[in-house]
DNA sequence: ACATCGCGTCGAATCGATTCGACGAAGTGG
DNA sequence: CCACTTCGTCGAATCGATTCGACGCGATGT
């Protein structure tokens, strides 16, 4: 404090701020004062920061000393002004108000906190039009990279990226798998995986909770993907498997349940569904009581499997399950975006088409393989 | 698309800019870009984009068509440096990992989307000491203000803010009232009127499940409140409430339900209690399937209600409760931060002392009263 | 002994906006 | 008709860091 105090009257600096702006009265310390203050040039100062020149341990003490006694802290606006790189990342989470989705805030935190760990913060952008508020964040440098979730198979993000060259990775494998860095679980075969374990474990009859038919109709990744991996299962093992799609209110789910695993009376391999696959994701945690109320008890009327479970979070009673790593990918999408960013920004100086080129070199993937969780309730088929 | 294309290869900009640094390629416009194309001076373009000064028709017009042309987008950080705004709120969640709570991602989500409707970008900052981030987050200037989540009856961020003049407004009602801004249901007054209703429908022993130990140990402010609540219910209705707290692990807290529901039997007003009050966000989903692992029937041995409630994201079937407001907490207090981080900034030149005492005064609440929601089961006592 | 090299530091230019004083032109009142 | 205000615009300073060329100096090689 009395450093301080010494600091803003002594200097020739300090009386040329008093005489030129007495009215702001005190303000916070900037690189010069600092620099003034160890003795040292302002550049020298930003060389001890950012160790991007050798500086002696005496200079060193020096300004150490100087940042600790000023209270020194720099301006991240001037420091991405000039040196355009933010140490910030954007997280796209474009989801239209109502349609919440249990694992966006788990997976905001993670992202949150991988980012942190590499140095960078995190700027959250909901915005409606998925791809506009992604443009104006990379066109107004808010941000030195772009996590995106809530990949669609064609998703227009993609394109507004690349057209931008600006660093981005997929939580969401996409259509077009080279386009972008992406991470994801392997949902078809997490999908085909419990199909083919249910069927070993004696169901003939399952049906298959997608996500919501609106999440399909976008063509999100992680939804065709799923019902894919659930088809293929069914071809593989000859075991009939219904693909129904959740809804979001859980008392018009427990009817569509009822529907469909007691009423069901087609033609096929005859019996009403011995096994539920659920993969909505926020179905998780009421599925069980839907599934009482439609009438069901669980595991003698009914094997029920969850798809995309969180870790720590379990639905209730622990239920055979295939876990979505949401830590993992968060963890590891944040470091290709951060990877992203720093190599685009050490190479792009000094060419012109190296930007691109690079983005386009730099992907890289993590694709999760499934592994099927054992729950209380055992898989086995109540009639087998 | 068409459009787009044309701009790149057609206009003075490509060339221009080709000619005067070849090396570093295509180079976004600035604000000089603008005026050049437009015939103007900077400054003029920046008051066309800020309105601080009267612009003839013409002029905007043409501006803007250079905007347009050239698709100019101000570079946040230059205007940052400048202005000392950085249209961005801070979102402090100091959540340690592993410590998720289910209301978390649904508050990002809003004050995100209040925010954008506002003008502002959302900072997500997740550190895990609370006041720290929020300090680095303050000083190197990364937002305008603060909406602080998870508060703590004395929360050290109070301090932090009012030291810095910092605009922050809280998500949560602190001990001290007039501190800062903040927004919040009334859980005192829910928990009182929860019990206060069950007592008038037959209920005379109850069980209040609070929050974790640890939120409890935190003196995290809605936990305490809630708590308080449900022992002044006690007290003025004569019914027995027993407080438990909650555990996260499902498994652990049906253990624990059964112990509390079932095999009670102190020297109370006599029987088992009949009712159950949950306020722990993150069992609210699956308290009907612990209830039942516990042995229980609803609502024929029990009557659940729930304190908190997501809108539109029931706990199953839907039970009586008191919903938490999300979206008008969030956008209240996305407000509130918003106005102080303006009111700060107009006043700021010109008077030293104004800030802290601005800030001091400005403070305003919205402690919204709570109500009680009928469910699908009634709140009947069994026996009454 | 002299050219050379690397280390550590300085000074100045720079990033791209905002903002303020000034100024010409147009309008207004006496 | 002149003084005075208002409108619309310009030019230049400024915000606070980074970064690059240059430079003094001691060590090294021949």
């Amino acid at each position: 404090m009395q450093v301080r105090r010494r600091i803003y009257d002594g200097v020739c600096r300090s009386g040329l701020r008093r005489r030129a702006r007495i009215t702001e009265g005190s303000r916070l310390p900037t690189i010069r004062d600092v620099a003034q203050h160890a003795g040292v040039a302002p550049s020298t100062v930003s060389y001890v920061f950012n160790g991007s020149r050798p500086i002696s341990d005496e200079t060193r003490r020096r300004v150490q000393e100087a940042v600790d006694a000023l209270g020194y802290h720099p301006r991240a606006s001037a420091r991405t002004l000039r040196s355009s790189r933010t140490h910030v990342i954007a997280l796209a989470l474009p989801r239209p108000a109502g349609q919440r989705n249990a694992v966006d805030g788990p997976f905001a935190i993670e992202v949150s906190d991988a980012a942190v760990r590499l140095g960078y913060d995190l700027l959250l952008t909901t915005s409606q039009d998925k791809a506009e508020g992604l443009r104006r964040v990379a066109l107004s440098g808010l941000a030195d990279a772009a996590v995106l979730m809530a990949v669609d198979m064609e998703d227009a993000r993609i394109d507004v990226v690349r057209e931008l060259a600006f660093p981005a990775a997929l939580i969401g494998r996409p259509a077009d798998e080279d386009a972008l860095p992406w991470t994801d679980l392997d949902w078809e075969e997490a999908a085909a995986l419990v199909v083919s374990e249910l069927a070993a474990a004696g169901h003939r009859e399952m049906v298959y909770l997608a996500p919501t038919e609106a999440e399909v109709v976008a063509r999100r990744s992680y939804a065709l993907r799923g019902i894919a991996g659930a088809t293929r299962g069914a071809r593989s093992t000859g075991a009939a498997v219904t693909v129904a799609h959740a809804v979001d209110d859980p008392a018009g789910l427990a009817r569509r349940l009822r529907v469909l695993l007691t009423e069901r009376a087609d033609g096929g391999a005859g019996g009403r569904p011995t096994a539920l696959i659920v993969q909505h994701p926020s179905a998780h945690h009421h599925i069980l009581t839907s599934v009482t109320d439609a009438g069901l008890r669980i595991p003698e009327d009914l094997t029920v499997v969850v798809i995309g479970a969180l870790p720590g979070d379990p639905a209730g009673r622990r239920l055979p399950r295939v876990e979505l790593p949401v830590e993992t990918l968060a963890g590891e999408v944040t470091r290709l975006a951060v990877a992203a960013a720093t190599a685009l920004h050490e190479t792009a100086a000094g060419d012109v088409e190296a930007g691109p080129r690079l983005l386009a070199d730099a992907v890289g993937h993590l694709l999760i393989a499934p592994a099927l969780l054992p729950g209380d309730m055992p898989l086995t088929a109540p009639r087998a």
